[in-house]
RNA sequence: GGUAAUCUUG
C-alpha cells in the first residue's frame, strides 16, 4: 500500500491522471485495499486535468467499493476538482453532503468553495459564503479572503472589489499577505486601471510586503493592456536596479 | 512517513 501511495503521488505530480486510474484498478484487481491518500492523489490529478466528474465518482467508489469512509481531505479534493472546472454548484453540493455526514469542513475546504465561486466571477456569492462560513464557525483564513478578492478581479468589479480590499485592511479580520496585494493589483489590471495598480504596488513596501516579481509582473500586465510603455520601462529599470532583492 | 485551498505571465 505504501508503494501504491508513493506511485500515486508521483503520477499525480507528473500529471498522469489516466495512470492514476489504472493504478487504482490494479490495486483492486490485486485485492489491495486503497486508503484515502491514494484517492486524494488520484483525485487531485483528475482535478488538474479538468476531470471533475471522474474525481467525484472516485469519492463514491472509495466509500462503496473500498469501504473506506471519505474524510475531509477526500471531500476537499473533490471540491477542489469541481472548483478548477468552474463547477461551483457541484462544489457546494459536496460541501453540504460532507456536513450531512458529520464531517466538518476545514479552512482548505472553505477556501476551495470560495475559489470555485471566484472562478465564476460570483463575488456576491463569495462574500455571502465568507459570512456563512463564519456564522457556521468554520475557519476562514487569509487564503479564503484572497480567493474572495479574486472573484472581483474575474468579474472586473472594480469599485466593489476595492471596497472589499479596503475593508480587509481596515477590519483586520485576517492578516493580509503579499498575495492579497497582488490580487488587488490584478483587479485594477483587469479593469484597465494602471494608475490604481501602481498605487497599490507603491503601498506594498510600507505595508510590510515588499513587491515581488509577481507584483511587478501584474502591473506590467496592466501597462500592456493600456499601452503604457513609459511606465513599463520605468518599472523594468526599477526591477533591474533592485536586482536580487526582489523575491 | 506520505495526501487537500488563494496571486501575474509563460
Amino acid at each position: 500500500i505504501f508503494s501504491y501511495t508513493h506511485l500515486m503521488s508521483s503520477l499525480e505530480k507528473l500529471g498522469r491522471e489516466r495512470a492514476c486510474l489504472s493504478a487504482i484498478h490494479d490495486m483492486r484487481a490485486r485485492g489491495i485495499k486503497a486508503d484515502t491518500y491514494c484517492y486524494v492523489s488520484a483525485m487531485k490529478a483528475l482535478g488538474t486535468a479538468g476531470q471533475w466528474e471522474t474525481a467525484v465518482s472516485l469519492l463514491s467508489e472509495l466509500r462503496d467499493i473500498e469501504r473506506v469512509v471519505p474524510d475531509v481531505y477526500v471531500y476537499t479534493a473533490a471540491i477542489s476538482a469541481c472548483s478548477t472546472a468552474g463547477r461551483w454548484e457541484e462544489a457546494f453540493v459536496l460541501k453540504a453532503e460532507m456536513v450531512n455526514r458529520g464531517i466538518k469542513p476545514n479552512g482548505y475546504t472553505v477556501t476551495s468553495c470560495i475559489s470555485a465561486l471566484a472562478r465564476a466571477g460570483e463575488w456576491e456569492r463569495a462574500l455571502q459564503e465568507l459570512k456563512v462560513a463564519e456564522e457556521d464557525g468554520l475557519p476562514v483564513s487569509t487564503p479564503a479572503f484572497n480567493a474572495a478578492l479574486k472573484a472581483f478581479a474575474i468579474a472586473k468589479a472594480l469599485e466593489p472589489g476595492l471596497d472589499f480590499f479596503r475593508d480587509m485592511q481596515r477590519d483586520g479580520r485576517v492578516p493580509l499577505d503579499e498575495q492579497t496585494y497582488n490580487i488587488a493589483i490584478e483587479l485594477c489590471k483587469e479593469c484597465g486601471e494602471t494608475s490604481k495598480a501602481l498605487a497599490i504596488l507603491r503601498s506594498m513596501a510600507t505595508s510590510g510586503f515588499p513587491p515581488s516579481v509577481v507584483s511587478f509582473n501584474t502591473v506590467l500586465g496592466a501597462c500592456e493592456a493600456t499601452g503604457d510603455y513609459r511606465l513599463s520601462l520605468e518599472l523594468l529599470r526599477e526591477m533591474r536596479l533592485q536586482g536580487g532583492r526582489i523575491a
